[in-house]
DNA sequence: AATCAAACCAACCGCACTATG
DNA sequence: CCATAGTGCGGTTGGTTTGAT
């Protein structure tokens, strides 16, 4: 059995205090990311690393954006999440300013209910297969989504700065605007990072209604 | 005004992946 | 190769807020 990540001892748990963002923030903007786990006690903070770097993510970050969003931002999460299943933190890399919890929480809150309303979804919570366990990655993958050339929009890492250190291959992105074509026609402009690999391939067609069951229908000849 | 239910969201938990010794 | 630490991710929980009665 692996050990805890801390000690359960003088571990303080529930809601953060100014105090202690405060701390977090000016510890991380001296020191900048990285080192959780010695993190807190560097810091001064009676945390875990694990929660200093969550708290940071997903609420501390000067990046975030806040806020409702934008029917833009839901649609764009709707069309990726049918492409990406429950890959929140793929699909917030795509979110400027958005961090995975806020989207999976509004999707959870927002969207899921407003698609099952509208008959669109029966989506659950584990988008594939409900009956097992969420945690088995191997599940959450959509066939479609195996890593696989034809999907270039996997082959892009969370625009976090974590991500990018884990992710060197990706040092080459480039700021590009990347438009995708919404609704038949308008164009919303995601102003996402993108790779210099991806955007030269061809534009991404998120109409799912259609070309998800195209892309399956292809993945799935292309596996047998 | 009081009570209850629903909605929301920050934070926690546990597993998986990756790097390192 | 193996064990372990560090980190990231997704699901879940629980406290707070809001709305309905």
């Amino acid at each position: 059995m692996r050990k805890p990540c801390c000690e359960k001892t003088e571990i303080t748990k529930g809601a953060w205090s100014k105090q202690e963002d405060q701390k977090l923030v000016d510890y991380i903007q001296k020191h900048g990311e990285g080192c959780w786990n010695s993190l807190p006690k560097a810091a001064g903070l009676r945390r875990c690393g694990k929660s200093c770097r969550l708290r940071w993510i997903n609420y501390l970050r000067p990046d975030l954006k806040r806020g409702s969003f934008g029917e833009d931002e839901e649609d764009l999460i709707i069309r990726l999440h049918a492409l990406l299943g429950n890959r929140w933190s793929l699909i917030a890399g795509r979110l400027p300013g958005r961090t995975d919890n806020e989207v999976k929480n509004y999707w959870n809150s927002h969207i899921r209910k407003k698609l099952v309303k509208m008959g669109t979804t029966t989506t659950t919570s584990t988008a594939l297969d409900p009956k097992k366990p969420s945690h088995h990655r191997d599940n959450k993958v959509p066939l479609l989504m195996q890593p696989d050339a034809r999907n270039p929009i996997l082959f892009r890492p969370p625009a976090t700065t974590l991500d990018q250190k884990r992710a060197p291959n990706h040092d080459d992105e480039v700021d590009v605007s990347d438009s995708m074509s919404i609704n038949g026609g308008n164009q919303l402009q995601t102003g996402v990072i993108m790779s210099n690999k991806s955007c030269c391939l061809p534009d991404l067609n998120l109409d799912l209604t259609l070309s998800l069951q195209l892309a399956v229908g292809e993945t799935q000849q292309s596996d047998i």
